[in-house]
DNA sequence: CAGTGGTCTAGACCACGAG
DNA sequence: TCGTGGTCTAGACCACTGC
C-alpha cells in the first residue's frame, strides 16, 4: 500500500489532498460526491467516505447532508496537543524527575473556582502545592484543588512519593475538562520556587477536568523561564 | 441512536469507555478481541473497529497487531487546538477586525531563522510587521517572513487590505508546520504595540509552514495582555 | 507461524437538512 | 421532499508482529 495507491483510504485521501492543493478544487467549491468519486477511483464507497471523513476532521473540508461536501473557505490550523504527565514529559528529555510537595491542606473552594467548579461549594477541597524538577532544577509549579467528592482516596494520600498529578491519572479519569494557557509575570513566591528573575513571563497552563457532572480537580502549572509547548500540524 | 445503543458505534465506544472508567477492564490490560466484542454486541465486527479506533485516537487504548488491544498505562492528555484566522477569532467575539502594517520589505533571512528554514539562503525574504485591532484596541503584534519562492505573488501584495495571515491561508496551502507556545516580557517596542506596561507577561505563538520541502512563512504572534488560548478536552 | 488489527467490498437503510 | 453523507453488515484478504 502506498500512498499514491488509490485503492487505499489513504492514497486516495493523498490524491484529494493533491486536488485541494493544486486549486483543482477551489476554496468554497463542491467537490464530486462520494459516489462518483468511488467510481473514478474505482473503490468502494466507504473507502472515498473514509478518505473524506479524515479530511473533514483535520478541517479541510466541509461535509454536510444533502449539501455535499465543500473545500473549507478558512481552513483553520487545527492542531493536537498531546500534554504528557510531567514526570514522563522530563524522562523524555533525558533528565531525572523529582517532585517536592510544598504544602497540603484542606480548604474551603476559593470563591474564583466557585464558577468554574459549581457544585459541592460547602466541603473542604484538597489543596496542593507541588514544586516539579528536572534534574535538581525547578521545573514547574503546581497549584492544584482535588475535588474529595470525585476521589475520597485522595484526603488519606501524602502525595510525596507519587505526584497528584499521575495519581489522578491513574485513579481518576475525567470525561472532559477545560484547558487553556497563558503568560503570568513571576511574583514573589514564584520567582523564588522556579529560580527566576521577578517579573520574568512565564508559560502557564490551567485545567480543569470533570467526571460526567462532577469536578474532578483544579490545577495550574506555571512552568520554569524558557519553556515551550510545541506540536507539528 | 442513543448514545448506549450498542448498535452504532457510538454506543459501543460509550460502553467500552463505561468500562474503562469503571476500571472493568484495568490499565494496562488487555480487552477482548474485536471479534469477541461484535459477538458480544450482536454487532459486526466493522462496528466495533470504529469505536475502538476512535479510543485509540484519543489515546485511551493502545492497539497493536497480534498483540490485542490493551486500556492506556499512561492515557496522555490529548486536546486538539483550533487555532484561526485573527479576524475570524476577534469577529467572532462580536468586536470589529482591522490591522494595520507597520513595516514591510525585502531582506535577507536572519540567521536565527536558518536552521529553521533551511533553504534558500541566498535569496531576500519578505518581512511584514502587523498589528491587529479588535475594536481599536491592539490584538496582536505579528512579525512575519515569506518565502518568495514559495509564494512568488506575496511580492507584488501590499498586505494594507487583506492580512498576511489570511492571504496565506488561502493561497498558500501548506502541507505541515511546526508550532509552539510560550511567554515572553513586553520589551520597548511590544509595549508599546501592545498598549502594555514594560515588562508584562505576553503570551506568543511561533509557527513555521512547509508546502512539501519548501518553506513558506513563519510568524511570531504575540498577543495583549490577558490573552488566553482555550480548548476543551 | 498464526492470531490480531487494518482495510476493502457491495449492498443496504437511515438521518439530516437544504431547497 | 429527496439527495447526500453517516453508518451498519457479512464476508474477505492482508500486514504486521509476538510467540
Amino acid at each position: 500500500m502506498s500512498l499514491s495507491d488509490t485503492n487505499s483510504w489513504k492514497g486516495i485521501r493523498t490524491e484529494l489532498l493533491r486536488r485541494i492543493h493544486d486549486r483543482i478544487w477551489q476554496p468554497g467549491e463542491q467537490i464530486p460526491h462520494e459516489a462518483d468519486l468511488a467510481e473514478e477511483f474505482g473503490c468502494a464507497r466507504t473507502t472515498v467516505n473514509r478518505a473524506l471523513r479524515d479530511l473533514a476532521q483535520s478541517g479541510l473540508v466541509v461535509r454536510k447532508r444533502r449539501a455535499g461536501t465543500r473545500v473549507a473557505l478558512n481552513p483553520p490550523q487545527r492542531a493536537t496537543l498531546t500534554i504528557p504527565i510531567i514526570r514522563e514529559e522530563i524522562e523524555a528529555l533525558g533528565h531525572t524527575y523529582r517532585h517536592s510537595l510544598l504544602e497540603r491542606d484542606l480548604r474551603p473552594l476559593p470563591p474564583v473556582l466557585h464558577g468554574a467548579f459549581q457544585v459541592t461549594l460547602g466541603a473542604d477541597v484538597l489543596f496542593l502545592k507541588t514544586l516539579h524538577f528536572a534534574d535538581d532544577r525547578p521545573y514547574a509549579y503546581e497549584e492544584r484543588y482535588i475535588n474529595l467528592e470525585a476521589a475520597p482516596e485522595a484526603r488519606d494520600l501524602a502525595f510525596d512519593r507519587i505526584s497528584a498529578n499521575e495519581w489522578l491519572v491513574h485513579n481518576a479519569p475525567y470525561t472532559h475538562g477545560d484547558l487553556s494557557f497563558f503568560a503570568v509575570n513571576a511574583g514573589d513566591n514564584l520567582s523564588r520556587q522556579l529560580d527566576a528573575a521577578e517579573g520574568t513571563a512565564l508559560f502557564a497552563m490551567e485545567r480543569i477536568t470533570w467526571s460526567a457532572d462532577l469536578p474532578i480537580t483544579h490545577v495550574r502549572l506555571i512552568f520554569a523561564p524558557g519553556y515551550r509547548m510545541r506540536t507539528e500540524i
